[in-house]
Formats: C-alpha cells, structure tokens, sequence
DNA sequence: CTTGGATATTAAACCGGTTTAATTAAGGCA
DNA sequence: TGCCTTAATTAAACCGGTTTAATATCCAAG
C-alpha cells in the first residue's frame, strides 16, 4: 500500500503537508488540500495506524480482560460488554478483548507494553495475579467488581453493592420465614463472592442465628452453572441438610435448582423458594414458576466502566473513583413463605 | 516508561542486542542475555507494542467486525465469539471489536489502514457497503455467512448451509401435514434471509402449492426480536389470515410467538406448531412446550472463521475456502401432526 | 520601498522498535 | 603463527507517520 511519501511525490508537496491535510492540525491552502485528497484517492492511501500510534502515542483502543482460563462470555459479560461498546461507538474508541494475559506471563518473548489507551478488568479474584503483575506506569485501569484487599482504592472501580443486595435477598427470605437458607454462591476466590456471603451472614447473625456452613456453597470454576446448581441440590439434600430456600448466583445455577428440585419432588414454591443473583429479563419470566432475581443492570455497569476509563484517559489525574450501579429486587412467583413443616 | 536505548546504556551494550534478546531471532552470550534482563527489570522495560508491530508489520490482533447501527450482540454472536475467541487464544492473537465502521467514513480525519492482521465479518448484506469500500491491498478477510452476487467466491466464508436447514424445517413441517407455515424470517436485507426463504419456497413448491407472500415476513431490524414475534402473530392473526405452523428466526422470536398464542388462545403445539431458527441449549427446553429448533454451531462457525483466518494471515495465497458448518434438527415438543380443521 | 507580522510550507528530528550490513572476536586447522 | 570460518556484536538504515523549528510567501502598515 502507498505511504505518505508516494502521496507526497504525486501531490508534489512535503510529507509534512500531507500530514497537516490528514490530521487538520495546521491550515493548508484549499486548492493543496484538493491536490493532496486527490492524490491519496489515486494512490488508494490510508495513513498507517500503527506509525501514527507510534508517534502520537495514542490507540483509541480500550482493553478488555477477564480471567484467562476462563475464556467464555457469560450473559451477563455480554450484557456488560454491549454498554462497554454502545460507549466506545459514541466516543470512537475500539475494544480490545483480551485473553492473553496467562499467554503473555509464559515467556518474556511476548512481553510488550499493551496495545491500548486504557483498560477494564472484569472478575477480580482475592489474589489476582493481573494486579500484582500490572506495572504501575501502565495505562489506565477501571476494575468492573471491588478490587482485593491491598488494592482497594488503587483504582477506579464501578461495581453494584454486592453486600447490599445480599442483604435484601436474605432479609426478604426471612422475612418469608425462611430460617434455613442455602447460598449457592459463586467461586470463592472472587471477591464478589465474599461480599456476598458477607451480606448474607450480616442478616443471619442479625436474626440471633449462626451461620451453618454446610449451607454455604461456593462454585468449582470447572462446573457448567446449570450442573453447579442441579448437583448442589442432589448432594447436600441426599446428605440429610435441609433447607427452605435457596440463593442461586445466577439463572443458569437457578435452572439447574429447579431440574433437582423436580427431581426430588420438591415443588417451588411450595416446598422450597428459589431467588437468583442475576435477572435475564427475557427467560427468567418463562420459568415455571417465574424466576425471582436481582436486576444487576449489566449494561449500566459496563457503560459506566468505559466512560470513567476515557475520563481518565483524558485526564490522568482525575481522582480515583469508585461507582455504584444501584439494584433492583425483581419479585416473581418463585418465593413464597415457608411451609415450616418439612 | 524506559525505552530500548535505556536497557541498551544500563546493561552496555546495543539497541540491536536488547533487541535480539527480546526477539530470539539471534544468538545473544548467556551472560549478555541476563545483563539485559536485569537492565530490563530493573527499568521495568517493555518492548513498545506499537513501534514493534511497525517495523514487524504484524499486530496479532484480528477484527471482529460487525453491523455498524446494530451494535448489539445477540446470544448467536456471543456463542460465535466464544469460538472465535478459544482459537485467539490458542494462536497468541487478540481480538478487536470493531463498531467504528459507519463512523470511519464520516470524514477523512479518521482514515486509517485498520490495527489488525485479519478481518472476521459477520452478517453479510445483500448490498455490504463494507465489501465495497474494502481495498484490495487490505488484510485477509473471512465472512461469517454468505456474502451477495458479486462478492461471492471473493472471499473465504464460514456458513452453515441456510437453505437446506430451510428445507428440512419446513418438509419436517409438511410432513406432519402443515401446509400454512408462517416464515418469520430475519431482516431482508440479510443474505441469510435470502438463503432460507429460497429453502422455504423450494419444499412448497416442489408440494404443488403457491408461496402466499402473506406468509412470508421480514423483520424490521430496529423491533427488538420478542416484539416481533409477538406482534407478528397478533397482526398476521388478526388480519384473518390462517396458518397451522411457524418458522421463528430465533428463540427469541419463538417467545413472542408463544406469548401471543397463549393471548389468542392458540395451544402449541395443539393448534400451532413452532420450530426455531437457533437453539439456545439451555433455556429452550425450558419453554412450555419444550422448542424444536436447529443447531446452528455458532461457537464451531467461529472457531472456524477464525482458523481459516489464521491459516490466510500465515500464508496469504492460500485459496479462497467455502467452509460449511453442519447443523442438527433437535426435536422437541414444539411441533405436532396438523389438526386440519381450524 | 522597507519592514513587520501572519500564514503556508518544508527539511529534519522524532516516536521506539527491528533488520541489514559491516565489524570484531573467537575457534579450528595446517 | 597465520589464515579461514563461524559466532556475536554493533552502527546505521528503516518502518511510516507526526511535530518542531526554520524558511518562504504574502499583504498591510509605516
């Protein structure tokens, strides 16, 4: 392909002229601009994206990156991944998904800076290596979920009120009259798990009651979600433990609750309500009953990630922030108050 | 962020050596190569993604690019994604998502040659301003689907085979004795709709009938998919037009037809039969009657495209492919024998 | 007719790597 | 010891843009 001397030859101008026609940085006379636009088409020029990165030092590009093993996009993540692009499309920034980061650590051969302006993190884990790893000159970084420990106000971070919602889950089961209630909790070493759990044990306790670990459940990484609820239900419920309601971290963990819950004879309501953590608008209402859930506002939460990030791609020095997407309880059919007599 | 020529001073010696550690592509003494590294490390050096890729002219980064207004994803996408993204990272390439199309060719300020080795295009038009504006000096392209006239056997594609799948959905429909199938079909301007119209049309006119275009419905790309099939129904039904059966484009659109049926107060499949254009594995067992549809593979439709491309970056003479991804009927409960007197 | 100032243009430096071609150092063999 | 070959290293050129600083051009005012 042409470069930008060849248009420069034909347009008889300078380089820096043709430059100045592209990026419209500086006048150029009308009649030269023709000249120069003219020959470019003849040419079938385009500036090179990478030369100009190079020298302006900017990509309009913005990272995304989840866990490296685990490749595949959930609802949710697309749910989040679309309010990241509606952004992105409004603001002329591309994205950048990012499955590299266990690859990139293997061999220093593919150690390079990233190709992008800024980045969002989705997913932080208790100890995660991608923070630890992250140098500090880098881009800048806006975590989707609460960053760990020693890395909390580190970075900015959008994030719902994982406890909150825990908390108003629990209490409306209680409320119910629900005493034993099982959390099918996500993996734990993801920090939204312990939030979770944290709000789900502050009403537990609150209520005089200690908090029995055998209903406490976190997911194995390696399990499909539907699997992860349907055997949950079959193992703790063959294992003698009872319970009247359950906390299902997503609608998939729900459907499988719902698959051993037939299984066991069980009906939902009637003998056991089931809440998730999660809202699929379309196919929550289909369940049979319908599904009970949290409005986590996926979209709002990745909207948010991206425009905090151009801000401070803008301005590197505006101030760590920390965003919270507000919740919803949606009510359906699939709680009801508990049927004590078990 | 220390450059090359920092490491190169700190650890004595020169660009070109760093370089050669960095890159492997020389003999560089063991001794020499731990002085660099240490420099490296102590200046927290990365090789500079952008000046690298200009002298290399390679990003391993391939686009992912689709409809410009249309910036959402849909669970087929997202499934194509998951594929296209498995081989990502599998081969050390990253993915961009690419929405700037329409905003590119605003004006001539953001003319760029595009950040990628390859390109990936999903749902191709009949008249893909996309392909038209393609230079022919441009990266290697795959398109997910079937490009239109002229631009066939242009390029490398991935498809499944629309037209057949069309065929057997609709003589598995004749064969329980509908004649009055509803085609809900996706938007017009998409070749795919083109395919299975023509599958559609094949089997009832091979039966000796007469395509009735009042059947045959095209979505309008701005209705969201539930809304379509719902109003579809209601309109098409309470024009008094007549059918026993109906093809949706996807479960999403089978929804809606089922939530106006229930209002028409139509049993499926005791009046109407439905049978989906996709199958979302987890949730269209889940509907009341479980949903017939058809396996599309989209994660092996994108686990294709992108090998395929992969294979064109590497060797770009290799011949332009035609790669067809198999689909499976899955059967449910959605469709019954025609109860002829409506 | 100068001079001053604004505007347009250009040559050269720069961004930060890789690669080529030349140079140096080391080892092998007569 | 001297010559040839091979391996390691380096200086300089290159990738293709943008930007800076210097230069050329033009017009108005003195």
């Amino acid at each position: 392909m042409a470069n930008i001397e060849d248009v420069a030859r034909l347009a008889q101008v300078s380089k820096g002229t043709v430059s100045n026609v592209f990026t419209q940085k500086r006048n150029v006379r009308p009649e030269v601009i023709e000249r120069v636009l003219n020959a470019a088409k003849q040419l079938d020029f385009k500036p090179n994206y990478w030369a100009r990165t190079l020298s302006m030092k900017e990509t309009r590009i913005i990272g995304l990156t989840m866990l490296g093993e685990q490749t595949k996009f959930s609802q949710f993540h697309l749910n989040l991944m679309n309010g990241v692009l509606r952004v992105c499309y409004e603001q002329g920034y591309r994205l950048l998904v990012n499955t590299l980061a266990a690859e990139q650590q293997r061999s220093f051969k593919h150690w390079t800076t990233d190709p992008v302006d800024g980045e969002i993190m989705l997913d932080p884990e208790l100890d995660d290596q991608r923070l630890q790893r992250r140098s500090p000159s880098g881009p800048p970084l806006v975590i989707v979920g609460r960053p760990a420990g020693a890395f909390e106000g580190q970075f900015c971070c959008v994030d719902n009120d994982n406890t909150a919602i825990a908390e108003q889950v629990t209490q409306y089961l209680f409320d119910l009259g629900h005493q034993d209630i099982l959390l099918l909790n996500t993996s734990r070493d993801r920090t939204v798990a312990v939030d979770r759990l944290r709000g789900y044990e502050n009403v537990v306790v609150k209520a005089g009651r200690s908090v029995d670990q055998r209903l406490c459940v976190f997911k194995d990484p390696s399990i499909p979600s539907v699997e992860y609820g349907y055997q949950s239900i079959h193992e703790i419920w063959s294992s003698g433990t009872r319970f009247s309601a359950v906390i299902a971290d997503s609608d998939k963990v729900a459907l499988g609750v719902y698959r051993a819950a037939m299984e066991l004879g069980l009906s939902i309501p009637g003998h056991i309500s089931i809440f998730a953590f999660s809202d699929d608008s379309v196919f929550a209402p289909e369940f049979h009953p319908p599904l009970s859930g949290v409005s986590l506002n996926a979209e709002t939460l990745g909207s948010e990630a991206a425009n905090l990030l151009i801000e401070r791609i803008k301005d590197n020095t505006a101030p760590v922030l920390r965003k919270i997407v507000p919740t919803s309880l949606v009510i359906r059919a699939s709680c009801s108050f508990c049927n004590s007599n078990q």
